[in-house]
DNA sequence: AATTAATATATGTTTAAACATATATTTCAG
DNA sequence: CTGAAATATATGTTTAAACATATATTAATT
């Protein structure tokens, strides 16, 4: 279906208005699909890229920062999604020796379960979700990171 | 800058995997500078979202539900963001008589006067954001169709 | 060394999303 | 024409974003 007829719209003012509208539209299409894909985890999305990340540093602890700056959302409130992870048990934190002021944030052996439960099953969700090549895939990718300029 | 410099990721499981990320991010960062944008209007971009669907429909009145088919976000708490709007003057909302149940909404005059003004700086300001050429963003938006399936 | 600036995190508050449920009205089946 | 289903909106509640500000610590300046 085309972006025109999902919001019932016939026309654009230009190619840049269209492009926009149908990012943010598909943006919130996939995210939709996400957060259903991730319910029966009993996570958010937000959540999952938080443990993806420390399962990409394990054994290894890492900061708040750390965490941030590898995050989707770079405006992700860090302290309370880990409060809430840690609530969950698939995380833990420990004052950093080296700086008084970080944390030293791990995930837990209950954190590299539930994620390795979701791997075997977000990429065959993925790829049945996404109709498009491989090659169109990373023609995509491409295309956006060219819009950020 | 490459998706992998932004979340600071040398390498994806697949070219899904990449394609999923980059768009999430991308959407946010698209996002984050609408948000600027509209700012000093005193809008939100559902807000934005709302009033240009009235303005299309102007001076017919449209009830809620036709405004949520045509959002861009399908999940949107429509009565409370029409009653942020109602509540600024932007537009207003009276009893549909052909229907008990539904609402007319109609967008304002002083509503038509905030878009017109957002009008004239929107598509410069989208025009020097988004760093593509016109028929790059088409192959874009053409993607993203796709992409949905 | 003392002062200032920068950094890492925490917290309070306002605002909006998310989810479920309720109410009124209309439509449709039989 | 009556009751069940569907529709349009409203509202209550829980949860998370957004925004500002505070605190503790480290780094930099002079």
């Amino acid at each position: 279906m085309k972006i025109e007829e999902e919001i019932k719209q016939t026309t654009f003012k230009n190619a840049y208005q269209k492009v926009v509208v149908n990012l943010i539209y598909t943006s919130g299409w996939l995210q939709g699909r996400q957060q259903e894909f991730f319910k029966p985890f009993r996570i958010t999305s937000s959540q999952f890229n938080i443990l993806r990340i420390l399962r990409g540093q394990h054994p290894n602890k890492i900061s708040g920062v750390e965490i941030k700056s590898r995050m989707l959302d770079k405006n992700s409130d860090i302290p309370r999604l880990l409060d809430r992870l840690i609530k969950k048990n698939l995380i833990s934190k420990s004052p950093c020796p080296k700086d008084k002021r970080a944390a030293d944030i791990i995930i837990t052996e209950e954190g590299l379960h539930v994620l390795s439960q979701i791997d075997s099953q977000l990429d065959e969700s993925q790829k049945t979700l996404i109709k498009l090549s491989k090659d169109e895939a990373l023609q995509l990718s491409e295309l956006l990171d060219k819009f950020r300029g």
